[in-house]
DNA sequence: TAATGTGAAGCTTTTCACAGCC
DNA sequence: GGCTGTGAAAAGCTTCACATTA
């Protein structure tokens, strides 16, 4: 279920400020959703919680972190050491949750050899090697959109399963493989969807005149390129 | 509809490569999606489709800007000027959408003033005068988790309305204000969730005996604290 | 004939509401 | 009394299948 991963967020916040129980309700507010919802979701591990009581926050956390299979070690590799690459290189998110970047590739000769976050880029050309001498089990695609399907080949061919592709481009993998995938520009184009709809139903722009009615354009709107991950 | 942008991506890729009409299976295949749904998708926009020959490109792309909004300008403040920071603020795919980023921010004085991107990052006192001269619609919030919902509070204050949070945290805000989150982390939990799934189910691992059954690990688990989307 | 647009069926997810247990 | 766990109802979403139209 993809809302166990915010629950033991909340719950590993809770279990920091020493909390020793929750409850539905209490839980819900914090992880953002309503507390039926959580009490379903959490009755699918089985019941872990105490009626009248609530839930043990620890062992909620081993619970949840057990199904999520955060109790193994995720050795990741990150193809395509642009900016984004970069950033996730050095992102320290991953490491606190059983996730390690075991490896950084980059199919450019100049970029390969360079240390970055305390470890030496990889040419492509040792994807296959290091796939297999690191066990590595999660891709993260983090090349221009041109080059993400051929990548995504090369990994799929290595024998990995899960994939997260930050490329705009849907990856076409044969059954088994999984991809998810995490588009900047898709998501500042959903919040503009609503951002329109709020100045064109509100009479009354809230501060700006200029961002009020949207005007009818002519036709032939923007030509509109591939937007790549990584701009050169 | 969140698949929108989805289906713009598919359509600017046909349109650049000079296809002058597609059909509903066509482009469906295209955006990774079923045909059916497509066509309902669309149907809400009206009837821009001919049937027996399928739906213009070009207008369809037009068509499709218009209903998200992306016949006009965005301009985008990115709040944080950390490792992601950084990058977004190079990142390509933002301005070919309408999206412009027009300013930088960030809290430490000494990373205002360095120039990222072709702009100057200003220091947050600025905050207020940048949104309200710069006419900013969108911000984004990649600062490390405990400092979003306090930047969160001063946009929302400022009169902005939609916000993209790359922070680990829920970020609460009085209603009409839109937020969308992307959390790397959660999205790494998820393929581990499925990864840790495929090799529990198939009996013949596929390479990697050392990936195998997930080993019933003593409890107490990770302690696990906050992750944050700039380590430092 | 080819492919859209759309009621209706089917499925999934969410919410309600309360029995059951601490 | 308080809170979980869970059937059952409600809502939402996806898919089917076909009438309809260029």
């Amino acid at each position: 279920m993809a809302r166990l991963p915010l629950y033991l967020r909340a719950l590993s916040a809770l279990s920091e400020r020493g909390v020793p129980t929750v409850s539905s309700e209490e839980l819900a507010a914090a992880a953002g959703v309503n507390s039926a919802k959580l009490r379903k979701d959490l009755s699918y591990l089985g019941s872990y919680g105490t009626r009248g009581v609530g839930y043990d926050v620890e062992y909620l956390v081993y619970q949840i972190s057990r199904e999520l299979g955060l109790t193994q070690d995720w050795p990741v590799a990150i193809i395509g050491i642009g900016n984004l690459g970069h950033a996730l290189a050095n992102y320290g998110g991953f490491a606190s949750r059983g996730f390690r970047v075991a490896a950084l590739l980059d199919a450019d000769r100049a970029v390969a050899g360079q240390r970055i976050a305390g470890m030496v880029v990889r040419h492509m050309d040792d994807l296959e090697q290091i796939v297999r001498d690191d066990h590595v089990s999660i891709g993260v695609i983090t090349t221009p959109a041109p080059a993400a399907q051929g990548v995504c080949d090369r990994l799929v061919a290595a024998g990995i399963t899960s994939i997260l592709n930050f490329a705009p481009t849907v990856l076409s993998v044969p059954e088994g493989v999984d991809v998810r995938k995490v588009d900047l520009s898709i998501e500042l184009q959903i919040l503009a969807f609503h951002e329109q709809r709020k100045s064109a139903v509100d009479p009354a722009a809230p501060d700006l005149p200029a961002a009020a009615q949207p005007a009818a354009s002519p036709a032939g709107g923007p030509a509109g390129d591939l937007p790549e991950v990584m701009p050169a």
